[in-house]
RNA sequence: GCCCCCUUCGUCUAUCGGUUAGGACGCAAGAUUUUCAAUCUUGAAAGAGGGGUUCGACUCCCCUAGGGGGCGCCA
């Protein structure tokens, strides 16, 4: 078995084009197949190297590997061609030296043919003049039939000309689709399409089936917007005497709305969705039960993902896209990921990650050691890695953003090439945490400040017993002295356990953040 | 306009002629609690409409409605 991705470099990866991707993927793990990569840029204008780039980095985050090189189109255009004459000196095509010009005027006059019809319907012309209208309309159907089909000579002998396949006019084309059944056409409703265009290029029609057969592939699975091309594309194959390659046809991806996936809530790149901070094995998790399923099965492994996978499980209808659902689910795979391994993520991923500045700008290599210890009671209560690298800025609030550590002198040290400030900013806590602070928590903090000063150990355990035990003294609840204490180390009123975040930060920082903010 | 595809809770889906139509997300209520989450329990929530076929239809067929895709010398 033998699948491919082909997208066409003309913009992202998109997300429908990134579940194209993984059930070819899937689909070659689970045959124990290969999954090649074939890049569509034979449209030379609207195709660029960014994009390209774009893509390939798109499934490397995604973690779907290709074999080999990816085959660039554009540079199979001598074999495509040679293809075409091919077809051109069995029978199976002819040149046709209708100008685009004569295209387009016969379309306009197929379409004001129909027109005068409905019109005349609407207006209750007589049944004579409607029949005249039917007949002049049945001339003109509305796909291109070329004078040149049947041998009419030549404009001139140098004249421009396209190489259209000869296509069947009787009878039906047949596609077996995996996912949509038996689909079938009348010949006459396909016209004679464009092999090779009047400049000598292939159209992406041939290029895709002299690829597809020269790379083997075995099945093709991608977006249904392709159906009718695979009754033209089976033309070709024919004509060639070609193995027709099994097709799966799977439905789109919509919006929310059931509309097409449009910028606003979908149809973003998947470098988007890196940068919302959704977890690659999260995507593919959620990407593969879209239009798709195992039995109630919601979540699993990319290895039970092969193991199951099978065309004949893939729906027919499109799906609509869920955030709620994609962020429950990232949130699960965040709680289920080692601590190491999420630091290891984030560190990587922190440069393109959305509204993580101020704690890109002040992280140190002491932060990672801190964010690793502080992540069980981060990881919980994240669903995304934004979310989490956003409630882990209390880590690093009182230090300075690096671009400030320059004016800043002697007091500085290096480690690992990061420039350590020596100066601590007090933290600003926010309004709600502000509110906290009465004069009277800041009693609390003063009081427990002492307390913890004389801890002989510094850990969650000490610090909670030493915090209950100086509630229950002076019968204040509990809440109300946490709370104090978490604004005073974080600057917010949400946070972790407040006692993990003050061990994490380690007896130095936490105490000097209590001492910042008591009264 | 023509051709093709689709239609189960709000969303993703299970069911492949016989079920109290199941699960998940989301939503609501409760439990837990140092905040927020997480977790646990419970609840509301669906076969587009109309005809057939059948002892029996969500499941098979037809029509209607709605949604989507295609109809290029774009891919």
């Amino acid at each position: 078995m033998v699948t491919r991705f082909a997208p066409s470099p003309t913009g992202f990866l998109h997300i429908g084009g990134a579940r194209t991707a993984l059930f070819n993927w899937l689909y070659a793990k689970h045959t124990g197949g290969r999954f090649l990569l074939r890049i569509e840029d034979t449209d030379r204008a609207r195709s660029t190297d960014a994009a390209i780039a774009a893509i390939l980095d798109g499934l490397q985050w995604l973690g779907l590997d290709w074999e080999g090189e990816p085959v660039f189109q554009f540079a199979r255009a001598e074999r495509h061609k040679e293809v075409a004459y091919q077809l051109l000196e069995s029978g199976n095509a002819y040149r046709c030296y209708s100008t685009p010009e004569e295209l387009e005027a016969y379309r306009a006059e197929a379409d004001a043919a129909r027109k005068a019809l409905s019109e005349a319907k609407k207006a209750g012309a007589s049944a004579e003049e409607i029949a005249r209208l039917e007949a002049a309309l049945a001339a003109k159907p509305r796909v291109f039939s070329s004078p040149y089909r049947d041998g009419r000579t030549p404009p001139a002998p140098d004249a421009p000309f396209v190489i259209r396949l000869k296509a069947p006019r009787e009878g039906e084309t047949v596609v077996e689709d995996e996912v949509q059944g038996r689909v079938q056409w009348a010949n006459k409703d396909l016209d004679d399409m464009v092999l090779l265009r009047s400049d000598g290029t292939p159209t992406y029609m041939l290029a895709v089936v002299v690829d597809d057969h020269d790379m083997g592939i075995t099945h093709v699975i991608r977006g249904d917007d392709h159906l009718t091309n695979a009754a033209r594309q089976k033309q070709i194959y024919n004509a060639m005497g070609w193995d027709v390659p099994t097709f799966a046809h799977i439905p789109l991806i919509h919006g929310p709305d059931g509309a097409k996936l449009s910028k606003r809530h979908g149809a973003l790149g998947v470098d988007a969705y890196r940068a919302m901070g959704y977890l690659p094995d999260a995507m593919r998790n959620y990407l593969a039960r879209l239009g798709w399923g195992h039995g109630d099965d919601e979540i699993f492994t990319t290895a039970q993902a092969a193991d199951w996978f099978d065309l004949d499980a893939i729906g027919r209808s499109p799906s609509r896209f869920d955030f709620a659902k994609l962020e429950n689910l990232n949130g699960v795979y965040i709680r289920n990921t080692p601590d190491a391994e999420l630091v290891r993520y984030i560190r990587e991923v922190l440069p393109t990650l959305e509204d993580a500045d101020y704690f890109c700008a002040r992280a140190n290599e002491n932060t990672w050691q801190q964010l690793e210890a502080a992540m069980p009671g981060l990881k919980e209560r994240a669903k995304t890695i934004k979310e989490l690298v956003k409630s882990a800025e209390y880590l690093v609030a009182t230090l300075q953003p690096i671009e400030a550590r320059g004016d800043l002198n002697a007091s500085n040290s290096t480690i690992s090439g990061v420039t350590i400030v020596a100066d601590r900013v007090p933290i600003q806590p926010d309004e709600k945490a502000a509110k906290i602070l009465s004069p009277e928590a800041r009693k609390h903090l003063a009081a427990l400040h002492q307390r913890f000063a004389a801890l002989e150990t510094w850990d969650v355990a000490s610090i909670e017993a030493a915090t209950r035990a100086y509630a229950e003294e002076t019968g204040a609840k509990l809440g109300n002295i946490a709370q104090p204490l978490r604004a005073a180390a974080t600057g917010r009123t949400v946070s972790p356990p407040v006692f993990d975040v003050l061990a994490v930060l380690g007896r130095d920082e936490a105490l000097a953040r209590i001492a910042d903010q008591a009264g």
